[in-house]
DNA sequence: TAAATGACTGAGTAAGCGCTCAATTAAACG
DNA sequence: CGTTTAATTGAGCGCTTACTCAGTCATTTA
């Protein structure tokens, strides 16, 4: 009966979001500048998300949406340290994929601006990170959960990447370096 | 000549600036609530601080010099894990003082408000690293970079910090588990 | 004590923000 | 085609903000 909206319209929004707030370098970016950046006027945005905090959700959800593809490669059927090594690179190509990728994800997560669902890890990478408890089978990490495992990995492939960041020079000798610290460390002896 | 201005007042202010964007959750927190948290007008937190992000960058100055104390009794004779292992739980124990530390740091760091010489590890922390160099000695990473080594372990901290958050009963256990992991992945094999 | 300096105050200002809304336009349907 | 519905527009509203400044007051020095 009337005119629909435009799904375009709406990845549009949210890529110009994460433009301008990667270009201006915090979530502080107006509004306006978003909706300009996106090609539309100032109140469709608003017609698309119903408030600036829903946008950065949503965005937030885009990019999570984003990566969980970037894993569907995910070899499952090889050896732990293997799979491990291809979340970690997954991890990595998305961090270093547009230069402020890593301060945006940063910021979105301790802005405060998150709805809950939104704050803790996927079940993706639970569950895949899950898969990789046998790489701690045996050692003093055996019980570890889970959920530490993860935060310790994203926490490690962030360091990694804000060095690369720094030394884009060293990003390949980064990359292992970081990997093989976190895998010691979490197959302990 | 005059009235000289008083340094009790312009920590008043910083700690007050610590307060309240701990208590909002953001650095957009207004100045006049920080003034008043302060107990001083408007005007004179701008006598003691050129402008907000000024007042922001002395804050983190601040916050670090405080941690560079914590880490006055660095215990330089014992040996390599024994000196990580004090480094790592001075770390853990700032970010687990108030609740909202970890939270403001990450925040602080990723503002883009932080001139350059905030911007990277205080050399405290470099030189006191450097020490932990024989932890590595005849491992894999014999050669890392001793900022990487920096990220990697602030890192591990920050991400052990947030599961203790999440876990508050489980601190023992993390605090000891986050360690294990980067004491195991920096010996390499 | 008197003069000089500048810290201190808080009402005020200009700028910027998220969001609204009346008017307009485009799509869907009979 | 005409009708209905809702997307689209951008000027503008109401609010918040960092920062200013004219007036006041506390401190130092001679």
């Amino acid at each position: 009966m009337s005119r629909p909206k435009s799904d375009d319209k709406r990845i549009a929004i949210l890529e110009a979001a994460l433009r301008v707030f990667a270009e201006r370098g915090n979530l502080s970016a107006p509004t306006s500048a978003i909706s300009k950046a996106a090609g539309v006027a100032e109140g469709t945005l608003f017609t698309y998300f119903k408030s600036k905090d829903d946008l950065i959700n949503e965005l937030y959800r885009h990019l999570r949406a984003r990566f969980d593809r970037a894993l569907a490669e995910y070899p499952i059927k090889a050896d732990a340290p293997t799979r491990l090594r291809y979340v970690w690179d997954r991890f990595i190509d998305r961090l270093l994929a547009q230069p402020e990728m890593l301060t945006l994800l940063v910021q979105l997560r301790s802005s405060g601006r998150l709805v809950k669902e939104n704050e803790v890890p996927t079940v993706g990478i639970m569950e895949m990170l899950s898969t990789t408890r046998e790489l701690v089978k045996g050692g003093k990490f055996e019980n570890a959960p889970v959920e530490l495992m993860v935060l310790m990995v994203r926490g490690q492939c962030e360091a990694t990447a804000g060095y690369i960041h720094a030394h884009p020079e060293e990003e390949a000798l980064s990359r292992e370096l970081g990997f093989q610290v976190i895998l010691n460390g979490l197959q302990g002896r």
